[in-house]
DNA sequence: CGCCGCGGT
């Protein structure tokens, strides 16, 4: 959300890429690639799209893309360009992102998360109605911090499918003009990327760099001598460190989770009691994205006379949110990070050290509007340990869906894709595996048509996908819709809060459904559309988070526009039997279709074992977690610390899975 | 018995 910076808010005029504005017309004229470099605040996000425009690129009813790694970037920055160009947002510039679509047939300008670009690809392989498309990929500059010259870069999924897709239409379209705005470090890699055809070759002609320059801040590095043995320990004393010692400014400090920053926060307040009196006082408030947004607000709002604020934060700080007034960051070097294991099909979330380049990034909070100091929990040896950058998602992730879409883009030879890295082979074959077992690939590895492409269709996973494409056939339509949608959600149906646990627990008993947690999650979506009580309040009362609630609905709304333009009934509900033996199998048996490879029984000890021997456990905010059972389902598998969790857990009978997926477990 | 880093369709 870097949007907020300083060179938005200066007259168009004076930012530094209009001293750029025609050489930048110049090489996009005369190739097909045009990478750009430089940092936020150079105005490149805001003010290329205008040039463009007044250069004639939306002539003849094309219109120029510009996608945005966020939901608030697109909209913002929409926003900011449609006033500059004192246009209605909605007209000749406008945005569109999932559930909101503020463009019309006037938009020449449109900026889109590059998620949203994908999909329309579905619909238009060859993205036609676009002259221009632009691409950015978050990049930092922070080569006047001391003695680093390095950066830091997001590369989401979607962001590096959607590279590759520009490269494959690029050929067919010699018209189309691609501007990717980057990291220097990576500039050239990306130009190369563009470049080099099937065989390594490349091509001068392709495309250029343009670099603008920008600025940021120096910001003092202290590493410790001594490698710390508790990082949260050691946070907290730089923390008190830091307010009886040095000058104003807030503090922010990143740990890795949520347990850790209460933690943290708890100390801070205790020990700042304990300090003689000061003259001003400390303020730690926490940050992660589990918080609810009116305590997310409060890291926004400036400190009050006499009060020194410090954030305790996880990575969500580093990038994606920005907070003024930082003069101090202490950076615990550690960030959780899934990882994929494509043997057992088990996602771990584990505390990492951080790469360099999110070590600089970090730091460079500290320098955004006044020189800074950062204090880093390690040595200096281990810094130059860490790893340059962050292994990107396209390396670690479960690929199933990613697959799926690209088998939907028409690129039939997955491993032969334009990867800007390529994803290991085991990551690429589990994922064809499971499509092939779902029915979305047939015997050749090509896409079923209809079942496997409406399965990419649809906004959810591919397990949860068949179930919506099953349940038709089982009855069910209404309830798979509710249930997906809440599943979507991701867990952040409940509102938890510290010190209301048990009440908290009380309340979710109240929609408990014998049979587990989908059957739960669709007590409470029921409840929430329920006769008046679609409302905040209500939400409250019941420990639930209203704002996913609110985001359910839309969820449910979009999948079902899908399911109907399948020409799938919604309408066929088992309301009249609600609550009924026959209602409740019908959907676990649904749920079985999709899931079957998701499977575990449940051992004497109250554990779980999966098909393959894994041991699991039933997670804490799972229904199943206290109770008995035998064969279950699951959504989401988990390995946390030295533990494996399993999320959303529903009974089902050993013979639906043998009847849903015999050749599955045959196999097995 | 004891817990999800951050995004996106």
């Amino acid at each position: 959300m870097d949007v907020t910076a300083s060179g938005l808010y200066r007259p168009p005029s004076l930012l530094p890429i209009a001293r750029h504005r025609e050489s930048l017309l110049y090489l996009v004229e005369t190739f097909p690639v045009t990478i750009i470099v430089g940092q936020t605040g150079s105005g490149k996000t805001t003010q290329i799209p205008q040039y463009l425009d007044q250069a004639g690129w939306c002539a003849d009813g094309k219109a120029i893309a510009i996608t945005q790694p966020r939901r608030v970037a697109a909209t913002t920055v929409a926003a900011r360009v449609a006033e500059e160009m004192r246009c209605q947002l909605g007209q000749d510039v406008g945005y569109s992102i999932r559930f909101e679509d503020a463009t019309s047939s006037a938009t020449r300008i449109k900026f889109m998360t590059d998620g949203l670009l994908l999909r329309e690809a579905l619909v238009d392989p060859l993205l036609s109605r676009y002259s221009v498309i632009m691409v950015r990929r978050s990049s930092f500059k922070t080569s006047l911090l001391m003695k680093q010259v390095d950066e830091a870069h997001e590369r989401s999924l979607s962001s590096d499918v959607l590279l590759g897709l520009l490269k494959k239409i690029q050929k067919k379209r010699p018209d189309l003009r691609i501007i990717v705005s980057s990291a220097t470090i990576q500039a050239e890699d990306f130009l190369r990327f563009f470049a080099a055809d099937e065989n390594g070759e490349i091509s001068d002609s392709i495309g250029c760099i343009l670099s603008i320059d920008g600025r940021m801040y120096p910001v003092d590095i202290h590493y410790l001598k001594e490698p710390a043995e508790d990082y949260v320990e050691r946070a907290v004393k730089t923390v008190l460190d830091i307010h009886t010692k040095e000058p104003d400014g807030d503090i922010l400090v990143f740990l890795t989770g949520r347990e850790e920053i209460e933690r943290t926060v708890a100390l801070i307040t205790e020990r700042a009691a304990a300090l003689p009196p000061q003259p001003t006082s400390l303020q730690p408030l926490p940050l992660y994205a589990g918080l609810p947004t009116d305590q997310q607000m409060y890291v926004f709002e400036p400190a009050a006379d006499g009060v020194r604020k410090v954030v305790v934060a996880t990575n969500i700080a580093e990038a994606s949110v920005t907070i003024d007034g930082i003069a101090y960051v202490i950076d615990c070097g550690f960030v959780k990070l899934r990882a994929y294991n494509p043997v057992t099909g088990i996602e771990t979330l584990t505390a990492t050290p951080v790469s360099q380049a999110s070590a600089t990034q970090r730091a460079g909070r500290a320098g955004r509007t006044k020189p800074g100091k950062c204090y880093r929990l390690y040595t200096e040896a281990a810094f130059a340990s860490f790893a340059a950058s962050t292994v990107p998602e396209i390396q670690r992730a479960n690929l199933a869906p990613t697959i799926l879409q690209l088998k939907a883009l028409g690129i039939d030879n997955v491993a032969r894709f334009a990867y800007l890295t390529p994803p290991p082979a085991e990551l690429v074959t589990r994922a064809l595996e499971l499509l092939y077992a779902l029915g979305a690939l047939d015997d050749y590895a090509k896409l079923t048509r209809p079942q496997g492409l409406r399965m990419a269709e649809l906004a959810v996973e591919p397990m949860m996908a068949k179930v919506l494409l099953c349940a038709a056939s089982f009855g069910c339509v209404s309830e798979a819709l509710s249930i997906a949608a809440m599943t979507s959600l991701g867990g952040a149906v409940w509102f938890e809060h510290e010190g209301m646990k048990k009440a908290g627990e009380g309340a979710r008993r109240k929609f408990a459904a014998e049979e587990g947690d989908h059957l739960t999650l669709l007590n409470v979506y029921l409840a929430f559309v329920g006769r008046g009580k679609k409302e905040a309040k209500w939400c409250k009362d019941h420990y639930l988070n209203y704002k996913s609630m609110v985001r359910a609905v839309s969820i449910r709304n979009q999948l079902k526009r899908y399911l109907e333009r399948f020409s799938i009934n919604v309408e066929e509900s088992l309301a009249e039997k609600q609550g009924g033996p026959e209602r409740s199998e019908a959907l676990r048996r649904c749920l079985v279709a999709g899931f079957f490879a998701h499977a575990a029984r449940m051992q004497p000890d109250g554990s779980f074992k999966a098909v393959n021997g894994t041991v699991l456990h039933a997670h804490p905010s799972s229904l199943m977690f206290n109770r008995k059972a035998d064969w279950v389902v699951f959504h989401e598998i988990t390995e946390t610390g030295n533990k494996t969790f399993i999320r959303d857990i529903t009974k089902v009978e050993k013979k639906w899975l043998l009847e849903a997926a015999p050749q599955y477990y045959n196999t097995k």
